[in-house]
DNA sequence: GTAGGGATACACT
DNA sequence: GTGTATCCCTACT
């Protein structure tokens, strides 16, 4: 990643209530900072999912609202976090307008600041292996349950633009670990990462349009 | 490859 | 109210 380009850049509720797909793949070069305990910890969104909402059927909200899923349903810009396998946090964003439940998960991070206290979060000094998943890069930023409709541009958590990554250097693909709907190519991650929760294979057997 | 784990939704009493 | 299948993962072998 050339960070020589890199410029922060804050961005607007408008920016979230668009479809999930247009903000996925906007997104990635995204700076998402979060305010812990007195620490700042940021890092570079390097990859993201789209997720459609009702009519999506890999999506939470695909047989209609629930108290689970309510915050999806409410207005863009707001954080949705959820447990899944009783292990894990997983934090997407809330897009489009309310009563239309799509959202963007985050699957990974380039750590950028507050490393040292994302090593102590994760009880691992390993940087590749800090935020490279959407269940690591909870732990790794202290995300739990209590961010579950969190206001993307409030107090504890907040999203700037940042990185303006040219088009050859965004791959979109299959999404990841889901039972339906994965022949879309809702999937977009910054090539050539090192930080991402799925390494490319070699010899180009890595789907990608 | 698979164990682990907790919340959730839904089908049953 | 209770039982059970499911879930977008990680860490381990």
């Amino acid at each position: 990643m050339n960070k020589s380009l890199a410029q922060k850049y804050p961005l607007n509720r408008e920016f979230f209530n668009r479809s999930s797909v247009k903000v996925a793949k906007d997104l990635i070069g995204c700076l998402v900072i979060r305010y812990y305990k007195g620490r700042t910890l940021s890092g570079v969104i390097v990859e993201t999912e789209a997720y459609a909402g009702e009519t999506d059927p890999a999506s939470h909200a695909y047989r209609g609202q629930t108290s689970r899923n309510a915050v999806m349903f409410g207005p863009p810009g707001f954080a949705y976090v959820y447990f899944i396998y009783g292990v894990h946090y997983c934090l997407n964003f809330v897009t489009g307008p309310p009563g239309e439940a799509s959202a963007v998960l985050i699957r990974a991070l380039e750590p950028l600041e507050g490393i040292e206290a994302m090593k102590t979060l994760r009880a691992n000094s390993n940087l590749a292996n800090l935020t490279s998943g959407p269940g690591k890069l909870c732990q790794a930023l202290g995300i739990s349950r209590h961010l579950n409709g969190a206001d993307l541009f409030g107090p504890e958590l907040n999203v700037f633009g940042y990185l303006n990554p040219r088009a050859g250097e965004v791959a979109a693909g299959p999404r990841i670990g889901i039972r339906n709907g994965n022949e879309l190519l809702w999937r977009y991650c910054l090539t050539n990462s090192p930080f991402l929760s799925v390494k490319p294979k070699k010899k180009g057997s890595q789907k990608q349009d």
